[in-house]
DNA sequence: TGTACATCAGTGAACGCGCGTTCACTGATGTAC
DNA sequence: TGTACATCAGTGAACGCGCGTTCACTGATGTAC
């Protein structure tokens, strides 16, 4: 072989990697082969060495981005108190820099309008991630019985997830800091709120 | 004149009115000239008497979608008593009527993440009216002073397009109508219990 | 250990296709006389 | 009132361009002997 063995997975996922950063910025359709090759240092026709197709890398890209932003998350939250764990979730997730940053950040608000039209295969593949999401953040709301954590945890998810659509939608104006700074309150009193309303079941699971 | 006074801007209106419902259905890049001028009853070439550009068209089409969904939602809650106005809102907003319809649906949870994308005068455009939007909604909370409820109000459509995004990435599953109903008492529990924790500013405004 | 051959990641020209846009033309109707 | 002309919304062929994909080729390195 002319390269080595662990050569061509370094490549392919050199080219996922970037994929995910591009696709998050500029969308599904927004980046064509080419300009993925050559932002992974090479040219269009090798592609077809690791791909079978434009949407098999957009499909791995989107995994790709869902599992790094979930780790980033996890990491941070890993070193707090789990009581604390859902309010520093959604003052990193509600930030300006994941404002101003989408190819590192969250693909619900970058790319979940134009998932939602894929083909029913990269839907399913896209739900299951979105379903290890709920369940990560199920786990941040640990005072609460499961079924009613995970319920909180769904809306927690929509919330942030609209408020950081809503604010880049505004851009990095005046309403778009207002938008932010509305959501993260109200994400924030969501989950001071709950344990008090709740507490009969606190210990049931 | 070949055609009435008339016949020019009911052609317009019409070709605006489709592409706003195959937009919100395809995405800003899912249709093209030609295929939205056949639903218009035409052939592509007469699109550039009517549009400086697709994008041209792309625009207005936007600015058309969120008035008719405003006036749709105007138009239902305005048979309702005041206090009752937010709640058949989110009611009406996270059905599933609205998830399997995202064409004739809400902008925001269908277009917002290609519209943060768009030139800085789409954008802008755009801004417009989400900001009457937010006002709209404001007017929805009137027992509260007028800060707090727009505060409130950019907390619940944040919200109700989040919950929308992720219902439809979900697609029909009984993940998806999990996700609508968490997404709807939250926001019916967001209304309900403002009055009261505020209830000593009530009359300020 | 050295030599001949096979492999295959990556190259770059080429292909077909669809898209946005242009343009010469049509023909029904408004307008001037 | 009737006739000749001007208008211009709409037609459909054509254009250029970029895109996803294919393919013959390259050449460094692994492997067989």
């Amino acid at each position: 072989m002319r390269y080595s063995r662990e050569h061509k997975q370094e490549t392919h996922d050199r080219i996922v990697k970037k994929a995910s950063v591009r696709l998050r910025e500029r969308g599904a359709h927004g980046i064509g082969v080419a300009d993925l090759m050559k932002e992974a240092g090479l040219t269009h026709g090798g592609f077809y060495a690791h791909f079978d197709s434009r949407e098999a890398l957009v499909m791995e890209a989107f995994a790709y981005a869902m599992d790094r932003s979930m780790d980033h998350w996890r990491k941070l939250t890993d070193e707090a108190a789990p009581e604390k764990r859902l309010a520093l979730f959604a003052e990193s997730y509600l930030s300006t820099l994941h404002r101003d940053n989408p190819g590192s950040g969250c693909s619900i608000p970058a790319l979940g309008a134009e998932i939602a039209r894929e083909s029913p295969k990269t839907r399913k593949a896209f739900a299951g991630k979105f379903e290890e999401m709920i369940e990560q953040l199920t786990d941040y709301i640990p005072n609460l019985p499961r079924k009613a954590a995970r319920k909180q945890a769904i809306a927690t998810l929509a919330t942030m997830a609209g408020t950081m659509l809503l604010a880049r939608v505004a851009g990095s104006s005046e309403l778009s800091d207002e938008v932010l700074k509305a959501g993260r309150d109200s994400a924030l009193e969501g989950t001071k709120r709950e344990p008090k309303v709740t507490a009969a079941k606190k210990t049931k699971n």
